[in-house]
DNA sequence: CCGGCGATTGTCT
DNA sequence: GACAATCGCCGGC
């Protein structure tokens, strides 16, 4: 995992980032199910009118992190994979805990079945990250949240279907989860 | 300036 | 399956 390789389109990014891993405050995971975001042609997007103070990191480099929250209530985070000025993101919307159960067990106030943090709201709360990490930069050693490259296991495959909880684009099969065969 | 709504989730019926 | 919680953004006045 390079940064160079997230300068791409968004589907294509989404796709490469399966199967990697994140590390944030003492909890390792697998990324798992994601959603691609596009840019100024992409009316699901966030970048879609433009740059606000909220959208900024989506607008910069790739290998960023950007954050919102959602409903006034949970976080989300993207990884952003466009070249700047694309504004192009990857949302984590499934991950697997590969290390650090117990401290997301005691972040969530409950236990999660099957190692897994479903929902970008559950993922971002099980890393313990929120809008204070929006613009980190995913691959300075001195970040607090890290992306490595990681293996896909061959008995996986990519899955894609439409978008989750969106009103517009409806028709773009850009979610894509790795699926046991 | 105000009102509606969203890339959500937990809880209750 | 319905609904509340809760806040930033955007469109309309």
């Amino acid at each position: 995992m390079k940064r160079k390789d997230l300068e791409a389109a968004a589907d294509a990014c989404a796709v490469a980032l399966l199967g990697a891993t994140l590390v944030a405050h003492g909890v390792t995971v697998r990324l798992v199910d994601l959603e691609a975001y596009g840019g100024s042609t992409d009316a699901a997007s966030h970048a879609f009118r433009g740059e606000t103070p909220r959208t900024r990191p989506m607008f910069g480099p790739p290998g960023h992190l950007y954050v919102y929250l959602s409903y006034g209530v949970h976080h989300c985070m993207n990884v952003v994979c466009g070249r700047v000025g694309d504004a192009s993101a990857v949302l984590v919307r499934g991950v697997e805990v590969l290390e650090g159960e117990a401290l997301v067990q005691r972040r969530r106030g409950r236990v999660d079945p099957g190692h897994r943090l479903d929902g970008p709201g559950r993922v971002c709360q099980g890393l313990a990250v929120d809008l204070a990490l929006s613009g980190t930069d995913l691959f300075s050693a001195a970040s607090p949240i890290r992306l490595r490259s990681g293996a896909r296991r061959l008995d996986e495959r990519v899955a894609s279907g439409p978008r989750i909880g969106i009103s517009k684009e409806q028709d773009r099969p850009w979610r894509f989860w790795l699926e046991a065969s």
